[in-house]
RNA sequence: GCGCCCGUAGCUCAGUGGAUAGAGCAUCAGUCUUCUAAACUGAUGGUCGCAGGUUCGAUCCCUGCCGGGCGCGCCA
C-alpha cells in the first residue's frame, strides 16, 4: 500500500529543511502488528547524531573514550527522541487539515515517527479496491506498459520477454520427488513473472536420449532374467514405471564386477541409435512417446504447462540429431575459443580454459562496471577489477566441450540450445528474447557459470541475460536421491497415497456427497498439500524429504488455506455484493472489529508480496504470505458474524470475504495450485 | 585444498539493519445445540552455531572459527 507516501515523504522532507537538513531521502517502511496499522520512518535515528554533535562535542571534553562514547549514545538518544515529538507535532497538523489521506495522526514513539491510518476508511477502500481489480487485484504496475514509457518508481520493471525453463526431467527413468520441487517452483516462478506483465516462455528440456536410455532399453530386452516386472498396464503411468524399473535393473549390471560385456552391449546399442539404425531408433522412439505422454500427463495434473507457440518443449535428441552442440563446439575452437587437448587420455577433445581468456572478457566488464556506475572506472578499479576476474576465472577452470571421440556432452548440447532460445524468439516473434533462465538444482551453479561464461566468451550478446535459477536439492534422510540406486521417493507413490488420505478425510466429514465430487476434491487438496510443502521452504533451504510431513494436512500447509477459502465461500453466497455500492467509498461506518482491519491489512500487502516474490524468484514468501492472510480469515471467522449481523456490518463483511477470496484464489493461480470450492 | 549453500524453540521452517524474534508439528490443558473442529484458545519451549568487528541500533552486514550439505575435465 503506497496511499500517502508521497504526501508524507514530501511533508516530512519540509519539516527537515526548515530544520537544514536539505535533500535527505527518508523512507517510510510499514508499521508491524500488533502495532496498530500505519507507516513508520526512522529518520530521527539517522539524524540524532547530527543533531547531537556539537552538544555531545562540548559536554565530551575531559572525559575518557568509552565515557565519551556512553555519553554521546545517551545525547544522540535524547535529541532523537525530541525531534521525532517536535516533527509529530508539526505533522499532527497537517494531518488534521487533511494532508495526508487515510492517514488519521502522527505519532511519535521513542524516536520512532508514526502515522496511523483511519483503518475503518482504508479497509473499505481496500475491499473495493479487490472488488473493481478482482484478478488483476495484484499485478505488477509495470503490466500493460508500452516500451519506451516511463516507470514512475524508476524500477526495472519494463514488461519483457523472458523465458524460463524447468522440469527437466529425464525420459526412462522415474518422475521423483526432485522434480516436483523443481516443476512447482519453476511454474510459480513463470506466473509471478508473468504477473508482473512480462512475457513468459515456459520451456522445458527433456534427457531422452544417451547412456541412461541405452541402459533402459537393455534392461527391457533382459527383462525377464533381471526380474523386472512387466508394466501393470499400458497406462503411461505404468509405462513409464516399468522404463524406471529397467534402467534401475540394466544399471545394477552395469556398474556390477565383471559387468563389461553389459557396457558393451549398452554402447553398442547407444552407436547404433547415433548412427541411426532404424532398429534402434524404432525401440527408441516408441519408448520415448510413452515417457513423454507419462510427463504431459504428470504436468497437466501439477498445472504445470509449457509454451506452445513457439514451441518450448525442446528434446535433448533434437539438440543431438541437428548437431546444435557441435557445430556450436567448431565454432568455439574457430574462434580460439575452446582449444583441442593433445594429453595422451584425451587426445582430439575440446576444451575451454577460462583462465586464458581473461583478456578477452576483461574489457565487456570494465564497460558493465563503468555503466552501473555511471562514469569511468579510475585506475586502481581497474586493476581490482582485473584481479577480481582472474579469480573467478581461475576458479572456473576448465570445461570439456566434445568428447575425444568428437561426440557431444550435455554442455555441448546446452551451448547449442542456449544460442537457439534467443534465435527461436526472434525468429517467432521478431522480437529480441531479454533474459533466459533456468531453473536448476545448484549442485549445478558451478556448471552453469561455465557455460554463461563460454557464451560471453563466444560473444553472445544476451550472455549476460543468462541466468542460474537455483534451489537445493531434496534429499532423503540417508542422503541424496538417485534414480540410478533406485533410491527415490517417486511422485506417483507420493500423490496416491495423498490422495486417499484426503478422500478419507473428506468421507469422514461427509459434507460432500457426490462420488465424483469427492474424488475431484480430494485430488485438489492432495496436490496443493504435497506442492505447497515444496515451495513454502526458501530455494537455498535444502528439503530432507518426511514422507509423513509432505502429507500433512494440518496446520502449516496447502488445505488450512483451501478450508479457510472453502468457509469463505459460504458466508459469500448467494449475497448481494451490490448493495455496498463500489465499496470504495464506505456506505455508512460501524466500528470494525480488530479482525476485520488485521484482515484488510493483510489483504493490502499482497501487491508487494507479489513484486518481492517475482524480483527474488521466490515463490516462498508468496506461500508464507497466504499462510498469514488464511490465518488472519480465521481470527476474523472467530469474531465475527457474517451472515446473521445486522447491515451495514454483514454487507462489508461479506464484501471483506470475497476481496479475501479473489486475492487467495490468485495466489493459488500464481502458485499453481487447485482450489476446490467445498471441502 | 578451493568455491557455493545452510546453522533460529525438542523436530521442520519463517523472519527483518529498528520497537517485546514468530509459525507449524510434538507435549499438556481447553472449545462443536451458534456461518465447515482440515479450525480455534491457552500453557510449555530461544546464549538466533561460536568469537570478534562495523553501526545510534546486528539474528540480519563484514572477518575468523566450528558443525552439516553440495560442487570442483570426457556423468547428466
Amino acid at each position: 500500500m503506497r496511499i500517502a507516501y508521497e504526501q508524507i515523504l514530501s511533508a516530512l522532507s519540509r519539516c527537515l529543511a526548515e530544520r537544514g537538513f536539505e535533500g535527505l531521502e527518508a523512507q517510510l517502511s510499514a508499521i508491524e502488528e500488533p502495532r496498530p496499522w500505519g507507516v513508520s520512518s526512522n529518520v530521527c535515528f539517522t539524524l540524532a547524531p547530527r543533531i547531537a554533535a556539537s552538544r555531545i562535542e562540548a559536554a565530551s571534553a575531559g572525559l575518557s573514550k568509552a565515557e565519551a562514547k556512553k555519553l554521546a549514545i545517551d545525547l544522540g538518544r535524547e535529541a532523537g527522541v525530541q525531534l521525532a515529538s517536535e516533527l509529530a507535532l508539526e505533522l499532527q497538523q497537517l494531518c488534521s487539515q487533511g494532508c495526508f489521506p487515510y492517514i488519521e495522526r502522527v505519532e511519535a514513539e521513542g524516536p520512532y515517527l508514526n502515522f496511523y491510518y483511519d483503518a475503518a476508511a482504508l479497509a473499505h477502500m481496500i475491499t473495493g479496491t479487490v472488488r473493481v481489480m478482482d484478478e488483476r487485484f495484484g499485478q505488477g504496475i509495470c503490466s500493460g506498459m508500452q516500451p519506451g514509457d516511463e516507470c514512475y518508481r524508476g524500477y526495472d520493471c519494463m514488461p519483457r520477454r523472458i523465458m524460463v525453463e524447468y522440469a527437466q526431467p529425464n525420459t526412462h527413468k522415474d518422475f521423483h520427488v526432485g522434480h516436483l520441487r523443481n516443476a512447482s517452483i519453476g511454474q510459480a516462478i513463470a506466473n509471478l513473472l508473468e504477473f508482473q506483465g512480462h512475457t513468459v516462455y515456459k520451456a522445458t528440456y527433456l534427457g531422452d536420449v544417451g547412456l541412461h536410455v541405452a541402459k533402459a532399453m537393455w534392461g527391457a530386452a533382459h527383462a525377464q532374467e533381471l526380474g523386472v516386472a512387466p508394466a501393470a498396464s499400458d497406462a503411461p503411468q505404468d509405462r513409464l514405471a516399468f522404463w524406471g524399473r529397467c534402467y534401475k535393473a540394466a544399471n545394477a549390471r552395469f556398474e556390477a564386477e565383471g559387468g563389461e560385456a553389459v557396457q558393451a552391449e549398452v554402447r553398442a546399442w547407444l552407436a547404433h541409435w547415433e548412427e541411426g539404425s532404424v532398429e534402434a531408433r524404432s525401440q527408441w522412439q516408441s519408448s520415448r512417446d510413452e515417457c513423454d505422454r507419462a510427463f504431459r500427463d504428470i504436468f497437466a495434473e501439477l498445472l504445470v504447462d509449457f509454451t506452445a507457440d513457439p514451441n518450448c518443449w525442446f528434446y535433448e535428441s533434437i539438440v543431438d540429431d541437428t548437431r546444435l552442440g557441435q557445430k556450436t563446439a567448431e565454432e568455439l575452437k574457430r574462434r580460439g575459443i575452446a582449444q583441442v587437448d593433445e594429453s595422451e587420455k584425451y587426445a582430439g577433445s575440446l576444451y575451454v580454459h577460462f583462465e586464458e581468456h581473461l583478456g578477452r572478457l576483461l574489457p565487456g566488464e570494465i564497460r558493465a562496471r563503468e555503466t552501473a556506475l555511471g562514469r569511468e572506472l579510475r585506475e586502481g578499479e581497474r586493476a581490482e577489477l582485473e584481479a577480481q576476474l582472474g579469480k573467478t576465472l581461475r576458479r572456473l577452470g576448465k570445461m570439456v566441450i566434445l568428447r575425444s571421440d568428437g561426440t557431444s556432452l550435455y554442455q555441448t548440447k546446452e551451448l547449442g540450445l542456449a544460442k537457439h532460445k534467443f534465435d527461436l524468439v526472434r525468429e517467432k516473434t521478431g522480437e529480441p528474447l531479454a533474459e533466459s533462465l533456468y531453473v536448476v538444482g545448484a549442485e549445478q551453479k558451478l556448471y552453469f557459470e561455465q557455460v554463461f561464461s563460454i557464451l560471453k566468451l563466444w560473444g553472445f550478446p544476451n550472455a549476460e541475460n543468462c541466468r542460474h535459477i537455483s534451489y537445493e536439492l531434496v534429499v532423503l534422510p540417508e542422503g541424496k536421491m538417485s534414480s540410478r540406486e533406485g533410491t527415490v521417493v517417486s511422485y506417483r507413490e507420493l500423490k496416491d497415497e495423498a490422495v486417499r488420505r484426503a478422500e478419507e478425510i473428506i468421507r469422514e466429514k461427509g459434507l460432500i456427497t457426490e462420488e465424483q465430487q469427492i474424488q475431484e476434491t480430494a485430488r485438489k487438496v492432495a496436490l496443493a498439500a504435497i506442492k505447497f510443502t515444496m515451495l513454502q521452504v526458501g530455494g537455498n533451504q535444502q528439503i530432507v524429504f518426511d514422507f509423513e510431513q509432505a502429507l500433512s494436512f494440518d496446520g502449516r500447509a496447502a488445505p488450512y488455506l483451501q478450508y479457510a477459502y472453502a468457509r469463505a465461500g459460504k458466508l459469500t453466497a448467494g449475497a448481494s455484493l451490490e448493495q455496498g455500492g463500489n465499496g470504495i467509498q464506505p456506505t455508512a461506518v460501524h466500528e470494525l472489529h480488530a479482525s476485520e482491519i488485521a484482515l484488510a491489512r493483510w489483504l493490502s500487502s499482497f501487491p508487494s508480496v507479489c513484486q518481492t516474490a517475482a524480483e527474488r524468484f521466490e515463490p516462498a514468501g508468496l506461500c508464507n504470505y497466504l499462510y498469514s492472510l488464511a490465518a488472519a480469515f480465521s481470527d476474523f471467522y472467530r469474531d465475527c458474524r457474517v451472515i446473521d449481523a445486522p447491515q451495514p456490518e454483514r454487507a462489508f463483511r461479506q464484501g471483506l470475504c470475497e476481496a479475501f477470496r479473489t486475492v487467495l484464489r490468485t495466489g493459488f493461480r500464481l502458485l499453481a495450485l487447485p482450489l476446490p470450492e467445498a471441502m
